[in-house]
RNA sequence: GCGCCUGUAGCUUAAUGGAUAGAGCACUUGACUACGGAUCAAGAGGUUGCAGGUUCGAGUCCUGCCAGGCGCGCCA
């Protein structure tokens, strides 16, 4: 059930020791998927100088020790020194078995870390933008990916939801009454209400004024001040949850934890790193500065702590953050899931976090980096600067030709499964748009992309497994009960097996480098693995013995398809 | 100026230092009395920004250029 290359990997290490000698058992022996055969060795041209013998000839050496008699049909030495194996056919499914009788699916359990991991964080009283979008599905993915291997997977939602706009967004909640029409748009269009805050903010001296005043009373602990605020909350998280339940994100209210939460540190953080001598006052403000941080014309770039106003900045949350995930959260390993342009900010927080002892080296700390987004001038897509692009309207526009789609080729469906599949299928080619690429890569945004059905997407994967679906529909059979023998009889056959025998691997590597499109990938290739199986390889048609392994492989297909499906937050609708 | 990131087919992109750089879209041709055509089979499309270097082997590592982006003190 683990795939070729796992297998074959420790006998190649030991034919490779046999041979030169132990010392390069634990020498990687660089297997690697071919063109010319199913698995390719390479190991034999890096040992080449460090034994003294031509590659060929370390080569053939190294196959001389190797005995795959049981595994593969043929083992050659190719080109300037690659070793070549061609699997078994029988070898091949009795592998595809053992992964059908495994409820994991070949994909091994890792001892579970406790990871925090920090995604989507939205601004209270602000339209959610195709950014947030992007780190909501990649970090939700792995999420459920590192669920998936067996760590204990701790979601934090770092909402913003403090600091100086509360003033101004207070007061102008109270202007237009809290129960007001204009009130309600916070739960619907965010982004009017904050910019009508911010015009009567500009506009108006008096009610800077009130705004600047009603921060002050926020930071102070005012009651009424605290309960307006409660209020903008409350209404943001409405509108957050719409977001997030229409995505199909695992997040919930539980998972809150926004930088209000961290108020009550940031004094304590503040004194524990000035009176450790980290943190000195300069201009005014306490700042950390941190060897091998320089800026403009080579001064040092400090992490501002306490601004001279006394008021606190973002870095100073971050590291109260660290705090709380290292001591409360216990983690073994902490992981950001936000914006590329961060990466510095991160790496100070993380330095000074080291410097003072809040985290260990043995707890390492990962930035999975979220590309810009950028607008069709290549400019990074910001919401003030025009481009007001709404992310419901646009999941909204995603679900809408889903369901033209839908209608169109599936007239035969009542309305209510038409309206059921409509947003599994929207959605999911949404989601996939931003999982499919690597998640540190800019794009420009491109509507069209996000909303194609064909080709590379979501719903080509989708309808993969509604296709194995109809297979068991129409024969009366249900997938998870399908047992008897694998044979592999054709190529389309020995193609789709060993696809399927790579997921294990994939997933793995999914959760060690956080790349979810290697997943998508991965699925991509099966389902086209599979459609080629579907159109020749009849499965109902055929004789008994060969109709009974064709089933099989398609019910371990779909169960491929839609396990990963779920890794990647993806629904995988009955019929479509 | 310093630092970080990016540059692959017309477009969107993949590739643990491994053989002939792999896909999708669009384009051309073919396949529906179908286990479901949101599909499949095939074709065409590349000096991987440029120039050196390291290596048996470079899209990948190093150096220098070119182009673009981001960051570089009190917004988060």
């Amino acid at each position: 059930m683990s795939s070729p290359a796992d297998v074959l990997d420790p006998l190649i290490r030991r034919a490779i020791a046999a041979a030169f000698g132990p010392q390069f058992f634990d020498e990687d022996p660089v297997l690697r998927p071919s063109q010319f055969a199913d698995v390719q060795v390479n190991a034999a041209l890096a040992l080449s100088k460090r034994v003294g013998q031509p590659p060929r000839q370390v080569a053939t050496q190294i196959v001389e020790h190797l005995d795959l008699d049981a595994i593969a049909s043929q083992v050659n030495v190719s080109g300037p020194g690659f070793i070549n194996i061609t699997l078994r056919e029988s070898w091949i499914a009795e592998q595809v078995e053992a992964m059908a009788g495994d409820s994991r699916l070949g994909v091994p359990l890792q001892p579970g870390q406790r990871i925090p991991i920090d995604y989507s964080a939205p601004n209270v009283a602000k339209e959610m933008h195709v950014g947030h979008l992007r780190t909501t599905v990649v970090g939700d993915a792995l999420a459920r990916t590192l669920e998936f291997l067996g760590h204990h997977v701790i979601r934090q939602n770092h909402i913003g939801d403090w600091g100086t706009p509360f003033g101004m967004l207070i007061e102008y909640l109270l202007r237009v009454g809290e129960n007001s029409e204009q009130a309600q748009l916070l739960e619907t269009d965010p982004n009017a209400f904050y910019q009508a805050a911010r015009a009567a903010f500009e506009a108006d001296d008096d009610f800077a004024t009130q705004a600047r005043a009603r921060v002050v009373a926020l930071q102070a602990g005012d009651e009424e001040t605290l309960r307006l605020w409660q209020g903008l909350v409350d209404r943001s998280k409405q509108y957050f949850n719409r977001i997030y339940s229409r995505l199909g994100v695992t997040l919930t209210d539980g998972d809150l934890a926004g930088e209000s939460r961290y108020n009550d540190a940031l004094p304590g953080i503040c004194q524990e790193l000035e009176s450790a001598g980290i943190a000195t006052i300069s201009e005014g403000a306490l700042c950390v500065f941190l060897d091998g941080f320089t800026g403009r014309e080579g001064k040092p770039v400090p992490l501002i702590i306490r601004k001279s106003d006394g008021g606190y900045g973002y870095g100073t949350t971050d590291l109260a953050t660290v705090k709380y995930r290292v001591n409360t959260l216990h983690a073994d390993r902490l992981l950001y899931v936000i914006g590329a342009p961060q990466a510095l900010h991160l790496a100070m927080v993380w330095q000074t976090a080291r410097n003072a002892g809040w985290l260990p080296e043995s707890i390492p700390a990962i930035h999975a980096q979220i590309g810009n987004v950028l607008g069709s001038d290549r400019k990074i897509l910001r919401t003030r600067s025009g481009s007001p692009l709404r992310l419901m309207a646009l999941l909204e526009d995603a679900v809408a030709s889903a369901r033209a789609m839908i209608d169109e080729a599936r007239p035969d469906l009542d309305e209510a499964t038409r309206a059921q599949i409509a947003p599994a299928v929207g959605i999911g080619a949404v989601k996939y748009a931003d999982l499919s690429v690597a998640h540190d890569s800019e794009y420009v945004f491109d509507l069209g992309r996000m909303l194609a059905l064909v080709g590379n997407t979501g719903p080509y994967l989708q309808y993969a497994a509604a296709r194995v679906r109809s297979i068991f529909r129409s024969a009366g059979l249900d997938p998870d009960q399908t047992v008897g023998a694998v044979e592999i009889g054709t190529p389309t056959e020995r193609e789709l097996a060993l696809q399927l025998l790579e997921f294990g691997a994939v997933v793995t590597q999914v959760g060690d480098l956080l790349e979810p499109h290697r997943l998508c990938t991965y699925l991509f290739s099966l389902a086209q693995a599979f459609s080629a199986f579907y159109e020749q390889c009849p499965v109902l048609k055929a004789d008994p013995q060969v109709r009974q392994s064709r089933l099989h492989l398609s019910a371990l297909t779909l169960r491929v398809l839609v396990t990963g499906l779920d890794l990647l937050g993806l629904e995988s609708p009955e019929q479509m």
